[in-house]
DNA sequence: CTTCATGCAAAACATTTGCAGCTGG
DNA sequence: CCAGCTGCAAATGTTTTGCATGAAG
């Protein structure tokens, strides 16, 4: 990942590094505002500007993938920077990558049946994992998200 | 629509139907200030936050569906309040609603990989409808989406 | 050295909320 | 009549931008 800031002659600052580390570390999909707290630990001193400017950088470049959410809260994916599907729990907030063969079967149906050329596609699905599906009863994380949603990405 | 309002007893003023009216009679899937603007011809006292808090009941309701992208914009879909794919061009911003079936088999398929009790989900692809295939050359729309993204729905 | 990045503060936007006055049923 | 709406203005929260300082190469 650095060898592709290098190659396009990129200036490799501490504070890059480490919030590409963050990124690359990170099996999860974290939000600017983890990214940040976790470099800050190191690096008191990281503004969110920074790591705006800097993540809206590796996302141009390819090197992440940004999962925009209807209210406005973004996650990055470090390490599949393609479009892949997501599965993501509506009271926990995890979310996972499925192995999906099915999908380009899908884009080339969609393809055929609406004349388009289709170049990257958005696929989430949402539900309950296997752990908070046992626990309904219990109160569920709460959620920052305006309204009474369900916390899916609105379209 | 009308009816379920009523059966739920919630008011119906003239602005409220207006909205109903832009939201039914629209086959596309219009953002807030659209609908905003398409009333505010024959209502040129109605505001913003009535639009967004009617928008917001509807959704509630579950009358329309809500599509958020990436860049905070959001479009609704007055015609089919449920799930459904969507297909969009990145150059006109147009959208349309395939029909699609090998979608029950996918959610199936992530169902029994992940353990997740699947609920909802959130499909577009994204690519060039063949009208904007055809003037690639041409300057593009300009989207106020923020940096250099495609855009697409931020995931 | 020169160019580019950082970080602060301010700006930009879409959306939400508070509230006084209006109005549908 | 009166709970529920409207519309204005102000508040919010996230992301972006301007700019002076500082550091990478």
């Amino acid at each position: 990942m650095l060898a592709s800031l290098r190659r396009r002659k990129i200036r490799i600052t501490p504070q890059r590094l480490a919030i590409l580390r963050v990124l690359a570390a990170s099996k999860g999909h974290p939000a600017v505002e983890q990214i940040h707290q976790q470099v800050a630990r190191t690096f008191p001193t990281m503004s969110l500007a920074t790591v705006y400017k800097t993540v809206s950088l590796l996302k141009q470049l390819g090197e992440v993938l940004e999962l925009g959410f209807a209210d406005a809260s973004s996650r990055y994916d470090g390490n599949r920077p393609y479009p892949h599907p997501h599965v993501i729990c509506t009271r926990c907030r995890k979310i996972l990558d499925p192995d999906l063969a099915a999908l380009e079967t899908l884009a080339r149906e969609i393809a055929a049946e609406t004349g388009f050329r289709i170049e990257a596609h958005r696929v989430d699905f949402f539900g309950l994992c296997p752990e908070c599906s046992r626990r309904e009863g219990e109160p569920a994380l709460q959620m920052k998200d305006r309204r009474g949603g369900d916390g899916r990405p609105g379209p």
